[in-house]
DNA sequence: CCATCTAGGGGAACAGCCTCGCAAATCGGG
DNA sequence: CCCGATTTGCGAGGCTGTTCCCCTAGATGG
């Protein structure tokens, strides 16, 4: 994991650069920082599809073709947001511990976690949606990058199972990678859903709710 | 349900035929039959992302901006074709109801019908990617049309399970909407994780098996 | 202070999907 | 067989994300 460009120098997106970028190169930082404002502010005035190109550039105060000194593709833009919202989710998640009275159970830990990150994602539906559209384009760059996203999530559910798991909170043997998964995708689809208007914000929660309800207790009938 | 413009002409993209397409209009006809076919062997030669309307258009004998006298958008072409796939997982797996020995469960069912559609979709991975890319346009018509289909096979899934609710092989009171969303949204979820390389074939449909079973049994302990 | 090197900016242009307005083909009815 | 209406086809063109290649400013090393 974790072996994506720590520091290297976004710069001049195709080549390696020779040297590290050792903080003399302010001026693209800069740069990078007037897109990255002006891409959010604009996403967020008119939307992802809305937002033109030459609109970002115009606002950061250059051509459109110099962005691409600094960004590989468009939709790399929000993909940077929507991973620095689930890096929120996931420090918000960790940091209110043990909030009141006694340890929490695994589920409600989760839903804890997927409630974090709903009110983030919340926010805005092209978050979900240019992330999701990134996978379906398995050639781009973002493609990756968006599913290492995923599967940092999954890791995390499954972490918070297998504690559940070890404490005899769940059943013996679970499958807890694909219970992760499970949920993860199920979130996914109903955001999807909340996207084309089918589900409003709170409808949404409560679907993820009553999957991780159902996924819990099991659909086929006890044994006994 | 089904008020999806059953047969009235799909030409003229925006306006509404003042006459209902009742057989004479054969030349429109033909120009589609030869456009969906272009496409559907353009689309399997290259991929859908590498084939062009100007190509297709060609192959049909026509101009490119003609074609819009058929269709309304590129993606609605290959959605066509998922939805005939569709139609024929479902009619597969009706036909061969009690293929031997006594009723199958609830389970069995599932799984039949959920090997039959990995079947089919797993012949090209366009027909979910794009299909999935559709729904991440909520402004497109096309989205719409991807959720319908989406819901009919939630509906579906639903309806097997319910059969076997009112046969006691489901837990009581069990969400059996929720359930057969969670099942479609795995589902999808696999198979963008196989579009993107990350699973093969068989390890998409094993993932989705599994999915299954995890929902059946459910992850948390039992009761007692 | 100079030669050099490169990150970063810019304009032009490309291919993609799609829209527009007009001309031709085709239709049903008289 | 001809007329008015409707469907179908076409070329031009718009807007998009993205690439190409050239140019400059400013840092680097001597």
């Amino acid at each position: 994991m974790g072996a994506q460009e720590p520091f290297v120098s976004p710069g001049a997106a195709g080549r390696t650069p020779l040297r590290p970028d050792d903080g003399r190169l302010q001026r693209g930082r800069r740069s990078r920082a007037r897109i990255r404002e002006a891409a959010r502010a604009l996403f967020r005035e008119r939307g992802f599809d809305a937002t033109t190109l030459r609109a970002i550039a115009q606002r950061a105060g250059m051509g459109a073709s110099s962005l691409y000194r600094h960004i590989r593709t468009k939709e790399e833009l929000l993909v940077d947001e929507l991973q620095e919202l689930q890096e929120q989710a996931w420090h918000q998640f960790r940091r209110r511990r043990v909030s009141r009275g006694g340890p929490e159970t695994a589920s409600e830990r989760l839903r804890r976690f997927l409630d974090a990150e709903h009110q983030l994602l919340a926010r805005d539906p092209d978050l979900t949606t240019i992330a999701l559209r990134a996978t379906t384009h398995p050639e781009a760059r973002v493609a990756g990058q968006v599913l290492a996203l995923q599967d940092r999530t999954v890791g995390l559910l499954a972490e918070i199972m297998l504690q559940g798991r070890s404490r005899g909170e769940l059943r013996r043997g679970v499958d807890v990678l694909a219970a992760a998964r499970t949920i993860a995708h199920t979130t996914n689809g109903a955001r999807i859903a909340w996207a084309n208007g089918q589900l409003d914000g709170e409808a949404c929660r409560r679907a993820i709710d009553t999957a991780v309800d159902v996924l819990f207790q099991g659909i086929g009938a006890p044994p006994g």
